[in-house]
DNA sequence: CACGCTGTTGTGAGCGCTAACAATCAACCT
DNA sequence: AGGTTGATTGTTAGCGCTCACAACAGCGTG
């Protein structure tokens, strides 16, 4: 194995060719399984191309084809626990599927940064986009950016004609608030995520739905941006309030819109004295790792990443290679994990 | 098949070419902006461009230049806070050198999972990779797969001749270590992570040395798997030993391998009546988002993630490009987070 | 004016592969 | 036997691009 120079090439199909004895197509038949190939001749080309260390160039064959086999990904926030998980599951049921994926992180969506985003894969030739961009004015931009292939979104809604798939979050915090007021509280208060996502959106009106379904006019809702801090100023608030006790509503339970929040109210909560489960009980939502490990265990929602991943990569494959025409969108079912945070305990 | 449409190829240079009035060539020098192309002429190709919508097509470029400019990253562990930020690092990096980077995420990784990822990237072509595989089994198997492209280690250590980028993780713990020792503290224990780790084994020895630089003998290593949960049943077993008081090594300060873990023994501690910092000080590492909001806020090395993302990439691009030969190791420097959970308090 | 130079443009070949078609041969039928 | 079939293999022509080189203009120089 001694490398004269390093300029030796890689062997190409004609080397194989040779090696074996045969045509450079029949090296190709061997390769893409065509049936026609008689088993001694496959026999000898399969060894010629052990023997070379032979593979396939995948620039000659997706120029010939004009397919890449390549799909992009567009994600912000990926540092974050659910689009970084999601994007394990996309690469994976890519990979499994034949595809290479090719990941883009935006920091913050700004406009110009999705566009960039789609241009840089669109130059690399991508079949097809999964987009994860939870945020109303970026899956409003990607519908107008008008892409030259399919794009599929994840937690992207379904009010526009993107095909999507979304874990049904209305559901999940439908979940949550029910657990709450089975667990015998007069109301259920909420610490909402940013005004301009999906997610934030969609598990508001599921506790919002809940409560007035049971009669109970729903609580001023609080807000944060999905940040430990945020959460903790949110906790204050509340534990204001559930001191206060004059108000007409009870500070009983709280169903905050993302674990990390949840996090920074219970914080709060803790600095003010009030006990929970005891006198607050608190909810929230994604089952972090570190969830089971708050003061107290977190009662929250749990996703299934790897199945919205794959059904992504399903969907966007169904797009591309035509077997899928219209805009369909897909609901993965949520899970109630309930831990100690809302346990209701004996005293009131 | 009433697709009439849909069978429209894409405009090739050869259209852009005749729209513009000059020969594919021109308009080839005018995109790899060749400095001997008339002003005027370069504009007339360039409106072309923009009137056809024409787009480079990337798999031919690669087939006659050899060069994909795509770049791989292997990792491990990717919904985990360090491997995934440090991704965005990577991505952002190769990005603005012009390269499409590939991620092929692994469970955890299996000898033959990383062999996998190698030969999917190599079926593209990547012209290098990244491999965030921090445990010393996994640098030694992809050393010893001998790939066809330069690869460089993200916390591979540097004991084998691959290149690589690493946090000064000893620096770090002795950071921690010292920090402790200085806050009047006898002794510091330590909760380790997994044996296998380059990180753990780095941050444990940087915690070594600092306690026999002064003159005291390590107490026992406990041993955890990153998990909150593993750092819970390392924080029982703390806790009992405080409390005993009979050992002849007093726990009252305690650095924990990385915050999860240390979040679990936070919990073992407050749980058993324990405080936190007033009894026993804790000290974490990594400063994962959630860490200012635990109980209590906790003290912590933060990594920069985005650096050692670009010099990575950086290294990487030096290695392809032939501009470096020897494997180089370059260190981040780590950057010491002091909160409440170490601070000083007036108890003993 | 012949010469070389530089700047600008065009021509032709070929990267490594697949798709379409042609060629060959054995087997089978009438 | 002659023709038809089907399986197997080879031949040829590009895919869209860059590279090497040729061609030609305009210019200054001896």
């Amino acid at each position: 194995m001694a490398h004269p120079a390093e300029d030796v090439r890689p062997p190409t199909m004609a080397d194989v060719a040779r090696e074996a004895g045969v045509s450079h197509q029949t090296v190709s038949r061997v390769l893409s399984d065509h049936p026609n190939v008689r088993a001694a001749t496959r026999e000898q080309v399969t060894l010629a191309i052990e023997r070379l260390g032979y593979r396939r160039n995948s620039a000659a064959r997706a120029l010939v084809t004009r397919r890449t086999r390549t799909l992009g990904v567009i994600a912000v926030n990926t540092a974050l626990y659910g689009p970084a998980s999601t994007l394990t599951g996309l690469e994976e049921a890519a990979r499994e599927q034949g595809y290479l994926v090719s990941t883009v992180s935006l920091r913050t969506g700004e406009g110009q940064g999705l566009k960039d985003a789609v241009d840089h894969l669109a130059s690399w030739g991508v079949e097809g986009v999964v987009a994860i961009t939870p945020q109303r004015s970026h899956v409003q931009a990607l519908a107008e950016l008008d892409a030259p292939f399919p794009v599929v979104t994840v937690e992207g809604g379904h009010q526009l004609d993107l095909p999507g798939v979304s874990l049904d979050q209305e559901l999940g915090a439908r979940m949550v608030t029910e657990h709450l007021l089975a667990a015998g509280h007069e109301t259920v208060w909420h610490v909402a995520g940013p005004d301009d996502w999906l997610e934030s959106e969609a598990r508001t009106a599921g506790w919002r739905t809940v409560l007035e379904e049971n009669g109970i006019r729903p609580p001023r809702v609080l807000t944060g941006d999905w940040s430990p801090l945020s959460g903790y100023r949110a906790g204050q608030e509340l534990a204001g309030l559930a001191l206060a006790r004059r108000g007409a509503t009870p500070v009983t339970a709280v169903f905050v819109a993302n674990d990390q929040m949840a996090l920074g109210v219970l914080r709060a909560l803790r600095e003010t004295g009030i006990r929970t489960p005891g006198q607050v009980a608190v909810a929230g939502f994604d089952d972090i790792p570190e969830a089971e490990y708050f003061p107290p265990p977190l009662t929250t929602v749990r996703q299934d990443f790897a199945a919205i991943g794959r059904q992504s990569i399903g969907l966007l494959v169904n797009h591309i290679e035509g077997r899928a025409r219209k805009a369909e969108h897909l609901l993965v079912e949520p899970q109630l994990i309930m831990r100690a945070s809302t346990r209701p305990s004996n005293e009131s």
